[in-house]
DNA sequence: AGCACGCCGACT
DNA sequence: GTCGGCGTGCTC
């Protein structure tokens, strides 16, 4: 038995809740540090694993050795482990898995039983003795080493192990470990300098010449670079590096997700509503953790805010990071902050290659930016010292994280600020309920913008009561009389019309008319979607696709009609009504190329759009100078989603595409067409008062026990097997109903509800259920879903049916 | 997650 | 009687 000198505590990069205790061989010890990633064995293979910190070791178990350090550098700083800890303990996911979904992807090692052909198994190959698909299974592996994970994927089916175990007996395949992984490196890229022994220039080529002229200039420059002057240099200098002209190095290099460099700007003048909220937030600065609320109506220059902030913060020596809900937004942002900071900013956001992704994670670390800007994973951006959290728009709901750890980044924004004794500054014009809940209880600071910047006043806002146009058909049943006359003056004035309608496609429900059918998804339990550039119905939930025939798919009668409405339809009726103007559309079936919403926001610049109709997509913070009338077509559909929060996105929804109009110099007008006008969501739209939607909303959630007077976690079951899925579901149900009763005092604490059925039954295949746990307090909500786990982890381990724990879930459908 | 072990039914 | 499917448990 060794015994090591040094002990250390890892995370493994796997679903595995607890850590592990290594040891450091000696030749090791120097190089170990917290935030580095090691390889170590873990049962039979190796993995890879991140160094937590020092640990001591105790009885009842061997400790195994590091084999390896993998990085040169920590990944993160030591004092985000707490932070890393923090997240795992909330969201009830593994330690290990935090850190591996915060941190870039494609850097990790495992090691995995592979399969390899053997001579003799070429010789089975070429006899008779084989059966087809071991005969198939052989043929791949010719090709290489694989898993059987990889034979199955290639097979396109499962490949039973035991087939393997006996090919292996007979000696046709051979077993090996390989480790596989790390695809993300550092770049190399070869640089030239001059060589060391002096030449007599005029007795080489002209090409020859000028590279040692450009040489002379700059001393050192990369290949790539180099070509421009001389195109043939690359084959040149491996000539000149051989008699000693030049020399030739590698060197790691950044890859650059920027384009063009930008021009530095002036900061403005700001307005005394803006002059007080910088004041304040700059007076808490260096006074310890503190969280701000800037409620700030569209238009009132929040992110010229942002920057005078960023800039406090950076010259107290600390470090910001800025938030923004997703890709489109971030260049806008991006933008304004490096032509303020120039170099200081880095990014991180999906939009990025894993390349890129990783070079601007180095950057960080090494603090040669103190600014990042990224979307809801750049909340794990690894900083020390965070003096300043902002999040902008932070209502939105893309902070949530939809799969693997199920964070939202909009909370952590404000715990990563409270353990660094920083600022976090939410910012929004349309505050979430949970965040003013949170003003009303003292806990966050509000400050208000509530005049736009150059006293530019709020759209003028008219509801139309589609009630009672409901007999009309055509393209009038999507722009009532008093929108088209709106129009038609906006128009002959020359200027731009936003349509808003948050549904994409032409029309939301084939339906036959002779036996009442909708025309559904083989997958999803979903209506599908007219889309007429396919002639396809199609599902928006999982994508699935038919072909648009007017034949019933249930009666077989031809007489499927389209009834309801989306994007593609109101575009049609835009230019049945107005054949002269210049339409487009931007919803996710138009931007799905990179850069495509850039260009459509470019075409609106140029005024070569006159009518621009959209989803949800356009409300999100874009500037559209020349757009002075919005329309809404039907303000309704997202109140008829089946969630608790559907009042509260319809309110933003519409306050934020309001504050689309008119933001040049002209006033705007916003005209609202709805089925229900009486809402008190649309009245508070159109009154753009926030706070009037949260007086109301707050007393609703009060009476029924929503949050944020309770906190909630969803057990979301998923399987492909109706009745399996069910069956987990159900068993699910009773644990929970058990444990309720059991030890602990859960009775008067947690309140179950369910099982049921998720409102769309299916998506992709798959049959989802749900359980709702509420509660008053988050605690014993965390607790009764760990004592859930230990009553029975068979459930939440299940090899087919998929239970997914969601603290403080989002989209309750 | 991935791997091995060990328990059951359906074949020679 | 074994083979091979699948649930169960463990990983410092």
């Amino acid at each position: 038995m060794t015994s090591f000198e040094q002990h250390i505590e890892v995370a493994a990069a796997l679903p595995v809740d607890r850590t592990f205790t290594y040891g450091v061989p000696s030749s090791l010890a120097g190089l170990i540090m917290p935030g580095k990633r090691v390889l170590v064995p873990f049962g039979r293979r190796r993995i890879t694993g991140y160094v937590l910190g020092p640990a001591e070791p105790s009885n009842g178990y061997k400790i195994k050795r590091v084999l390896d350090v993998l990085d040169d550098m920590p990944l993160f700083p030591m004092s985000m482990t707490p932070f890393f800890r923090w997240v795992a303990d909330y969201y009830l996911y593994p330690v290990g898995e935090v850190i591996r979904c915060a941190l870039p992807g494609g850097l990790n090692l495992y090691e995995y039983v592979t399969f390899s052909l053997t001579p003799g198994g070429e010789t089975a190959l070429s006899g008779t003795m084989l059966n087809p698909t071991e005969r198939e299974v052989m043929e791949l592996l010719r090709q290489g080493n694989l898993r059987p994970r990889e034979i199955s994927g290639q097979l396109g089916r499962d490949v039973p192990w035991a087939m393997l175990q006996n090919l292996e007996r007979n000696q046709w395949i051979g077993r090996g470990r390989e480790l596989r992984g790390g695809e993300t490196r550092t770049r190399m890229e070869r640089y030239v300098t001059p060589g060391k022994t002096p030449v007599a220039a005029e007795k080489l080529s002209a090409s020859r010449q000028k590279i040692l002229n450009v040489l002379a200039g700059q001393k050192e420059i990369s290949v790539r670079s180099l070509k421009e002057y001389v195109p043939t240099a690359a084959s040149l200098i491996r000539a000149m590096a051989e008699q000693g002209q030049v020399t030739i190095l590698e060197k790691p290099v950044y890859r650059d997700p920027f384009g063009e460099p930008i021009e530095p700007d002036t900061p403005p003048q700001l307005t005394s509503e803006q002059e007080a909220a910088v004041r304040a937030v700059q007076d808490a600065l260096d006074g310890g953790f503190q969280t701000f609320l800037l409620a700030g109506v569209t238009g009132s220059g929040k992110t010229e805010v942002y920057l005078r902030l960023t800039e406090s913060a950076i010259e107290s020596g600390k470090n910001a990071l800025v938030l923004v809900p997703e890709i489109a937004l971030i260049s806008q942002m991006e933008r304004r902050f490096r032509s303020r900071f120039g170099e200081q900013v880095a990014v991180l956001h999906s939009g990025l290659s894993a390349g890129e992704r990783y070079d601007q994670w180095k950057r960080i670390l090494r603090e040669e930016t103190r600014i990042v800007i990224g979307a809801r994973s750049a909340v794990f951006a690894p900083f020390e010292r965070v003096g300043l959290v902002i999040v902008d728009e932070e209502h939105d709901t893309s902070y949530k994280q939809g799969s693997d750890l199920l964070y939202n980044a909009r909370d952590l924004a404000v715990v990563r600020a409270k353990m660094d004794g920083g600022i976090a500054l939410l910012g929004s014009a349309t505050p979430s309920v949970q965040s003013c809940y949170n003003v009303r209880a003292k806990k966050f600071r509000e400050l208000v913008l509530s005049r736009r910047v150059e006293q530019r006043p709020l759209p003028r806002i008219t509801l139309v009561d589609l009630r009672k146009q409901r007999d009309v058909r055509g393209a009038r049943r999507f722009i009532s009389p008093v929108l088209h006359k709106a129009m038609t003056e906006v128009l002959d004035r020359g200027e731009q019309v936003l349509l808003f309608l948050n549904r994409r496609g032409f029309a939301s429900f084939p339906v036959c008319a002779a036996c009442g059918d909708s025309v559904r998804c083989a997958h999803c339990d979903i209506t599908l979607t007219m889309h007429r550039l396919e002639s396809a119905y199609r599902c928006h939930y999982c994508g699935y696709s038919r072909e648009a025939t007017p034949q019933c798919p249930t009666c077989k009668a031809p007489r499927v009609q389209l009834l309801g409405m989306g994007t593609e339809k109101v575009e049609a009726a835009v230019k049945a009504l107005f054949p002269a103007a210049r339409v487009a559309r931007m919803d996710r079936d138009t931007t799905t190329r990179k850069g495509s919403v850039l260009r459509i926001l470019k075409t609106l610049k140029n005024r070569a759009i006159d009518v621009l109709v959209g989803t949800q997509m356009v409300t999100k913070g874009h500037d559209f100078p020349g757009i002075t009338l919005v329309g809404v077509i039907c303000a309704d559909l997202s109140l008829s989603f089946p969630d608790f929060r559907a009042g509260e996105r319809t309110f933003q929804l519409l306050a934020q595409v309001a504050g689309r109009a008119g933001r040049g110099d002209v006033p705007g007008r916003m005209i609202l067409q709805t089925y229900t006008p009486d809402h008190f969501s649309i009245q508070a739209a159109r009154a753009q008062d926030f706070r009037a939607f949260y007086n109301t909303e707050i007393g609703f959630r009060r009476a029924l026990d929503y949050p944020p007077f309770t906190r909630m976690i969803q057990l979301k079951i998923s399987g492909k097997e109706a009745d399996e899925t069910r069956g987990v579901a159900e068993q699910l149900g009773t644990v929970c109903r058990d444990v309720r009763v059991g030890e602990g005092n859960f009775t008067g604490e947690i309140e179950i509800l369910g099982p049921i059925e998720a409102s769309i039954t299916r998506i992709a295949d798959w049959y989802r259920w749900q359980i709702l746990l509420k509660g008053r307090r988050v605690n014993s909500l965390h607790r009764f879903v760990r004592r859930l786990n230990a009553a029975d982890s068979s459930l939440f381990n299940h090899p087919r049916v998929r239970v997914v724990v969601d603290v403080d879930p989002f989209f309750m459908s």
